[in-house]
DNA sequence: ACAACATCGATGACAGATCAACTATTCCGC
DNA sequence: GCGGAATAGTTGATCTGTCATCGATGTTGT
């Protein structure tokens, strides 16, 4: 048997149109933003995932899961932003090891005048031409599909116990 | 009136779970294709592509097309795909401008033996966990998004007549 | 035929992301 | 409490993406 399924066109059809909706839809985002604000579309994803926690602090490897980042980026992109006095980080009592971050004033004035401009560009590309029943399809479907992707993580992902390679590949 | 219409609580549910699972279903199968073959998911994305031509060749313009990225990427990612003898180019008879992209043998076996694999975890971490009209809903959804986007595109873009900034926020 | 303009692709500079260490601290078992 | 493991965050090297620009060719209008 050749074992292989592969997509049918159908699915095809589902699978590239999600893949092409992402990103045209990702990069009119952030053109959008940079356009409209002095903030990247990075810049802004963190102030908002920081405004979510109430007092506006959090620790950075809070932030980093709810952006779904790695930890190196963030920090990165964390001390970049505070170069620009977009954050400021303040250190924390009780974990040495750790730190808060924490919008300046400059940082909460940014994210407050991009706010309004982004959230209607989501209505407009994205809530708005769809329906009820397909906005709800597709949250049931990424939940699904995150669950998945979470109980691999929590197996150890086992690939059906194929080749693996520990290739370094560049 | 304030004239901001903020995401329900509905909405953002919606909008969050997919972009959550749009970065780490992208990031699994990054890795994943990074893990068992030679290529990243990058060179895998053209090499796909570029298979999808018939005869296996392509101008530079057309995969920068049917890839969704801009020019410059691709022509980037494609001296680095030559390079290391994944890609060859071809001169182009009857437009002296163009190029034509062709996998190598070497791109060839490098495709035939990610695929499958890849493949296999669409399958089982998109395709298999949603059902029929979970897909159905995708698809359509995505095409509505799309059409938003090229409609836009070829009006030039109404942002409502709102602020517009030149800022160059480097 | 020719000027004006559009398209194809390459290039270099730079911003951003990834990866692999590394330091410092905290947690845990005994 | 001590030693080893886990966790928080940083750093520097390297790779990738983006932007502006350029040279070369093609297309169009007159």
């Amino acid at each position: 048997m050749n074992g292989v399924r592969w997509l049918d066109e159908h699915e095809q059809r589902t699978w590239r149109a999600l893949q092409f909706m992402q990103l045209r839809l990702a990069g009119r985002l952030a053109a959008d933003v940079a356009a409209t604000s002095e903030l990247s579309y990075a810049d802004y994803l963190v102030l908002v995932a920081l405004s979510d926690h109430p007092d506006g602090r959090a620790r950075l490897f809070e932030l980093s899961e709810s952006l779904g980042w790695e930890k190196s980026r963030l920090s990165h992109q964390v001390t970049r932003m505070t170069g620009r006095g977009l954050l400021r980080k303040e250190r924390c009592d009780g974990d040495r090891r750790g730190a808060f971050v924490v919008a300046t004033e400059t940082g909460r004035e940014a994210i407050e005048e991009a706010a309004p401009h982004h959230v209607a560009m989501v209505r407009r590309l994205f809530i708005d031409p769809l329906t009820p029943a397909e906005l709800d399809a597709i949250t049931s479907a990424a939940e699904k599909v995150l669950a998945v992707l979470d109980t691999e993580a929590a197996d150890g992902h086992h690939d059906g116990g194929r080749l693996r390679k520990e290739h370094p590949n560049r």
